[in-house]
DNA sequence: TTGTACTGTAATAATTTTTATTACAGATAA
DNA sequence: TTATCTGTAATAAAAATTATTACAGTACAA
């Protein structure tokens, strides 16, 4: 198990529903019960991609770096970089094997379809949309 | 990591490149190089699907139950049965707060969409299919 | 009917991944 | 200059995955 594309949501719906202020990690950790630290690690990589901003230092915190209406969930998707759907084996196949030999390379084809897809589905959903779920 | 649907799918393969002949946990273990009991437990799951078949006994092993081309790698995501693509949380956010008390709601409802794309996806591929991808 | 070669399954250990905790340097506002 | 933040590393704890061992049960075959 994996709470990190759930965290990152999770901060950038708080971010989205108070608009101008800047939440520290503490303030978000308090809200999902998860620790501070988790939640500037996911804040760093929502930030190399551009999605929100940082401040540091008293009264610092983060804020969302672009509208809401122009973040989907597919770019949260690939800031916070899960592994892949299908899973990932680490065995090595035996090479002797005719079968062994090739199946690594289908199927990771196979992973990028599947990660095309979800990506294809989660970029109809931004997080205007998912906060806009909310009562 | 989990390369729960990489040992199903590699199974499914060698059956389908064998067909009529029994395969055994050993014999599929050896291609894959992964341990044998691991083999046996993804055959459970595949055999209470309906996907293949089993015989116990010395000259016993594995074998589909059905032709290739009514498997969809579809069947084998079910059957396997993945952690969620968009990962789990296991967190319980605050009830006090108006995201927390809401969000898990919407995260499952997104993460069953998201299921529903992958399998959608993978409907469209069936094992004779992924197996005619191999020279 | 006895030995051999399998599956089915449980129990446990080893490994890997994820999360939590602690600690502290650096930034910034009051 | 003090208090409150982020950024980050290091480490520990917890959870999930895989490997290993063991053995009961089944079926074939000599």
């Amino acid at each position: 198990m994996n709470g990190q594309f759930q965290i990152a949501t999770h901060v950038l719906t708080l971010l989205c529903k108070q608009p101008g202020e800047l939440l520290s990690s503490d303030y978000v950790a308090g809200s999902m019960n998860v620790n501070p630290v988790l939640v500037r690690k996911e804040m760093r990589k929502l930030r190399a991609c551009g999605l929100i901003e940082s401040k540091e230092g008293k009264a610092g915190g983060y804020s969302l770096a672009l509208p809401p209406q122009k973040i989907s969930l597919a770019d949260v998707y690939k800031a916070v970089k899960l592994p892949p759907a299908l899973g990932q084996a680490k065995n090595k196949p035996n090479p002797e094997c005719p079968v062994g030999r090739q199946i690594n390379a289908h199927l990771d084809h196979l992973a990028d379809d599947v990660e095309a897809a979800i990506i294809k589905k989660l970029s109809t959903i931004t997080i205007f949309d998912f906060v806009n779920q909310f009562d």
